[in-house]
RNA sequence: GUGAGUGUAGCUCAAGGGUAGAGUGCCGGUCUGUGGCACCGGACGUUGGGGGUUCAAAUCCCCUCACUCACCCCA
């Protein structure tokens, strides 16, 4: 028989990388309490209808990378590419905008987005992130930012960068489009070939280019951030001014392009410098729209998501203080009953403990006891059972004393 | 979707046309009531898969699959 390994952009967690999940999982849910945020879990699958409409039908995200299948009625089914649009559905369908106050929500949890695997991108991954709806204030973003930030900064990962921009609104963005394409065509000759497609499909990524010439001649070309409409631009100053009140470092960045279309206004980037070409490890913005989009009253939103397999990536080993455990060791056969009698009195008494049922001799279960890392091996025999008796070893100082049965609660309480 | 690199023992890697090797781990022994060291012995592979060239292929050629990295895009 062949094997059957993982799916292609899959993979199994497992000790000890799991360890660093759980710290990181346990560190969120703490974390974010702080500022009043609930947890929400959403379905894997949402109706594939959820996604082209929230995120945008034209985006790659939804034309190339989503896992849509049909289920046994015929409904088209998508496993969720991101979970902003989910919350935002679920809070309409359960009318958590007029019964939840604060509206603030966190989720963890996989996505799927058929993409070809590299380092920090898998096609399940995991994100966790944020949504606050109702609240049109840039202050809201900006808390939103430090949240995000701080956040890092708690779980140590270090070399990180606050990069915002503004991706404007319904009533700026199309013009700007509009003037940033004939700039464009313009110098369309100039332009690399990518570039020259991008003028029709996303000019916006014309900015992102890494060709030098591309970088000069981009350069030279509108900027959203330089065509906002009155309403953005103050909301753009006012985020800087709270950004600064937060003490959060920023840089402005006006090619940040997010690539989802319910952005609106406030949109921003976490990179590092310790990853490799995907060096996101955390984005997310405004979407004032999103709800409205989604049949929903007209409330606004901002959030974000992050990373986690990119944030794990870069997490420095956790060191997390292993319970003692013991290794219960019997002489021969004959005992092992007495023995798992003796590891059950430390199981329920909630201690680590582990035995062998099919070693031959001692030598093979102090071994194992080296694989399992015991603090202490306690060894029954014919002569202690005999005499009522626990031999106990110190496996780390090698010392061996023996106590008496009566004795053992005693003993664990000062020992274990 | 495009490009590049890598697939050899459980793991990390040698061998670049001539009998597939080392380290580590595993099993056993020196040591039948005691693990980290040392020494001795043992098992291990259809060299990712398929085809071709050759007297002879892990090695050269073609195809395929998988993994990795990058582009694209994103978290």
């Amino acid at each position: 028989m062949n094997k059957i390994a993982a799916p292609k952009g899959t993979g199994d967690i497992y000790f000890p990388e799991i360890g660093k999940w759980q710290y990181l999982e346990d560190k969120i849910r703490n974390y974010f309490s702080r500022f009043l945020y609930k947890e929400i879990r959403t379905p894997i699958f949402e109706h594939s209808e959820l996604f082209s409409r929230g995120i945008g039908s034209e985006t790659d995200v939804v034309q190339k990378e989503m896992y849509t299948f049909q289920d046994k009625a015929g409904r088209s089914l998508t496993l969720r590419p991101e979970n902003t649009a989910s919350v935002v559905r679920a809070a309409i369908e359960n009318n958590l905008f007029n019964e939840m106050f604060p509206l603030r929500f966190f989720y963890i949890g996989p996505m799927f987005r058929y993409e070809k695997p590299q380092k920090g991108r898998m096609r399940q991954f995991h994100q966790f992130g944020i949504e606050v709806f109702a609240d049109k204030s840039a202050r809201v973003d900006a808390e939103v930012i430090y949240a995000a930030f701080n956040f890092l900064k708690e779980i140590h990962l270090c070399g990180t960068e606050v990069e915002i921009s503004s991706v404007g609104c319904g009533q700026c963005r199309p013009g700007f489009l509009e003037k940033l394409k004939t700039a464009a065509k313009e110098q369309e000759k100039e332009l690399c070939g990518e570039c020259q497609r991008r003028i029709e499909t996303n000019p916006l990524r014309i900015f992102d280019c890494k060709n030098e010439s591309c970088i000069k001649i981009s350069a030279a070309f509108p900027k959203m951030i330089e065509h906002l409409c009155g309403e953005c631009d103050t909301h753009f100053a006012e985020l800087q001014t709270a950004l600064q009140v937060l003490k959060v470092e920023y840089k402005i960045n006006p090619r940040i392009v997010r690539g989802l279309d319910y952005y609106t206004k406030t949109a921003f980037e976490i990179t590092s410098n310790q990853l490799g070409a995907q060096n996101a490890v955390l984005g997310g913005g405004r979407y004032d729209n999103l709800s409205n989009e989604l049949g929903g009253p007209d409330i606004v939103g901002t959030g974000f998501a992050a990373g986690m397999e990119r944030i794990i990536l870069h997490l420095q080993d956790i060191d997390r203080k292993q319970r003692k455990t013991i290794l219960v060791a019997y002489q021969n056969p004959a005992l092992l009953d007495h023995a798992l009698r003796l590891c059950e009195t430390l199981w329920s008494s909630g201690i680590h403990a582990y035995m062998e049922y099919d070693a031959k001799n001692l030598k093979k279960q102090f071994k194992k006891g080296d694989r399992i890392s015991a603090d202490y091996t306690f060894i029954l025999g014919d002569e202690e059972l005999q005499h009522n008796t626990i031999s106990v070893k110190d496996m780390k100082a090698r010392e061996q004393i023996t106590i008496k049965q009566e004795d053992l609660e005693q003993w664990l309480k000062t020992n274990i």
